[in-house]
RNA sequence: GUCCCCGUCGUCUAGCCCGGCCUAGGACACCGCCCUUUCACGGCGAUAACACGGGUUCAAAUCCCGUCGGGGACGCCA
């Protein structure tokens, strides 16, 4: 029997186990993604463990930011750990391996700055000395308070071979003498990632570990811990990295804002287009579908779908969001009922600082919905209806198009005003009014809208008219037209 | 340096395991046309890829070998 076929007899346990060093990650928010997917696919348990193991450079800040970015993309978990207060589960398993003899002390000086052991001269494999030291002398440093860092004893000399079989990449082998003397313990007493992972791992009974490609080759390390505490190891899946357009895993310091979940949500994607878009990284249904809504995301989700190769995530100076995370975007915006997606522009419209109330977004909603790509675009696109007064617009654009002049866009001011005094502010009175007065001035409807629409929207470019008007109402249309003219009097001729 | 992984349109990908249906499919972006009162939506169309070189085979994107290119790991970080 395969090692798939008998982890496809358990329920599922995954883990997500982002380390609290800054905010969440785009990498970190596919692999809880795709986790999320595999979990609730399959019925499963999804646990949330907070690595929070490195004193030194954890900060609460960072893990209420985690928080945050969790929270909005509105995908749940069933457990919760911190692995900060397990820390004598890790000792005690520590304690285990070292008395099977499977560890050491390393009393070498922990290492300071940057001085790479692993640079030149191939990789590096252990300290010298310590990992012979006798039993009898490795007691008498350790009792006499001497630091030491335990360090695993990998087999050497032996050819043995590390094997598992991934879920993507497939079978994967390493000679053990090629695995370094890594570490379970540092000289503070506290686990290192690898140990205290293996160790979590195994107690929570995780079923299905799915990571970074990063880990791939750390995934031999775990092998031999896993094997030292006596458990089977979980079935592994590594994911293929998600890179910058050079190439290069995203990363903070030098690719910005753009790896972080909540530059997202503050420019206004919807976390289910987000989650959409992330899926599409290195994940497939093969079937050609590309919009998806959560639901048929949770089941066609399969590891067998996911690909080997990194995906670049395309981002420049100028465009910050991949044009099909964008795309994505503006389907589930026009895929939301209306009164669901007023509930979200709500609040980038209130930031605007526009004086808004929920009737008139639900208004506006309908009129923009097909024309904005990002939530946070609504506030552009939607302005002329909540100000007071429009900001300056040039008049030249009042002139209709195709050989019109300013005598035309009078006239057709004039008329609109007229028109609009008397008929009634819904739709089809409108249209029927509007058109009546185009045909009477024998002019076609385009010269005839432009200069209306604009005179009201400040814009040439505006949703349709006759909605727009009945969403403005009579008397701030009447208002504009009237000062449409008075500008177009002032430089007129 | 050592080890590991990857390499199909600009980007995300289907096809590769089980060679022929691949004159390589879809999507985004770009360009053009149509619809239309503007913009947008929608519809239609165009451009565009099997990294390279050797094999194996009647037949290779698919199998094998090599080269090149890219990425990752090698820490008392995670």
């Amino acid at each position: 029997m395969t090692e798939s076929a008998i982890s496809a007899h358990r329920t599922p346990r995954v883990r997500f186990a982002p380390s609290p060093t800054g905010f969440l990650h785009v990498g970190s928010a596919r692999t809880f993604i795709f986790n999320w997917l595999y979990a609730r696919h399959n019925g499963g348990t999804i646990v949330l463990r907070i690595d929070d193991t490195d004193v030194e450079r954890n900060t609460e800040a960072s893990v209420q930011s985690i928080f945050e970015g969790l929270k909005w993309l509105g995908l749940d978990w069933d457990e919760e750990y911190k692995q900060s207060e397990r820390l004598d589960l890790h000792r005690e398993a520590a304690e285990a391996i070292f008395a099977k003899g499977l560890a050491y002390r390393d009393f070498t000086p922990a290492h300071v700055g940057d001085d790479n052991q692993s640079s030149a001269q191939g990789a590096w494999l252990c300290n010298p000395g310590m990992r012979d030291l006798s039993r009898e002398e490795s007691d008498r440093r350790a009792a006499s308070g001497e630091p030491f860092a335990l360090r695993s004893r990998v087999p050497r000399g032996e050819h043995s071979v590390l094997r598992f079989t991934d879920a993507v990449y497939g079978t994967q082998t390493k000679l053990t003498d090629e695995v370094e003397d890594f570490a379970l313990l540092r000289s503070d007493g506290m686990p290192t990632y690898h140990l205290a992972s293996c160790v979590d791992d195994a107690e929570l009974r995780i079923t299905h570990i799915i990571r970074g490609q990063d880990h791939l080759t750390n995934t031999f390390k775990h092998q031999l811990i896993f094997a030292g505490l006596g458990v089977e190891p979980p079935q592994f899946a590594h994911l293929p990295l998600l890179v910058a357009p050079d190439g290069t895993k995203l990363s903070k310091r030098k690719h910005g804002p753009v790896v972080s979940v909540t530059t997202y949500r503050d420019a206004g994607f919807l976390p289910q287009a987000y989650v959409n878009f992330l899926c599409l990284l290195g994940w497939s249904p093969k079937n050609d579908r590309e919009y998806m809504p959560l639901d048929e995301l949770r089941d066609l989700f399969s590891l067998e779908g996911v690909n080997r190769s990194n995906a670049v995530i395309n981002f420049t100076e100028e465009e910050p969001f991949d044009a099909k995370a964008v795309w994505l975007n503006a389907e589930h915006i026009r895929a939301l009922p209306v009164e669901v997606l007023a509930r979200e522009l709500q609040p980038f419209f209130e930031r605007a600082g526009f004086k808004v109330t929920p009737e008139k977004v639900l208004a506006v909603t309908p009129l923009i919905r097909e024309r904005i790509k990002l939530l946070s675009e609504a506030v552009s696109a939607a302005d002329f209806f909540f100000v007071d007064e429009l900001a300056p617009y040039d008049v030249a654009e009042l002139i209709p198009p195709k050989g019109g002049d300013a005598a035309m866009a009078r006239k057709v001011l004039e008329t609109a005003l007229e028109v609009l005094a008397v008929t009634n502010f819904d739709h089809d009175s409108l249209d029927q009014a509007l058109r009546g007065a185009a045909g009477q001035l024998g002019l076609k409807a385009g010269p005839m809208f432009q200069p209306i629409r604009v005179a009201v929207c400040g814009r040439k470019n505006a949703p349709p008219l006759f909605e727009t008007l009945v969403a403005l109402g009579r008397e701030v249309c009447l208002k504009r037209i009237r000062e449409a003219t008075e500008n177009l009097s002032r430089i007129g001729r």
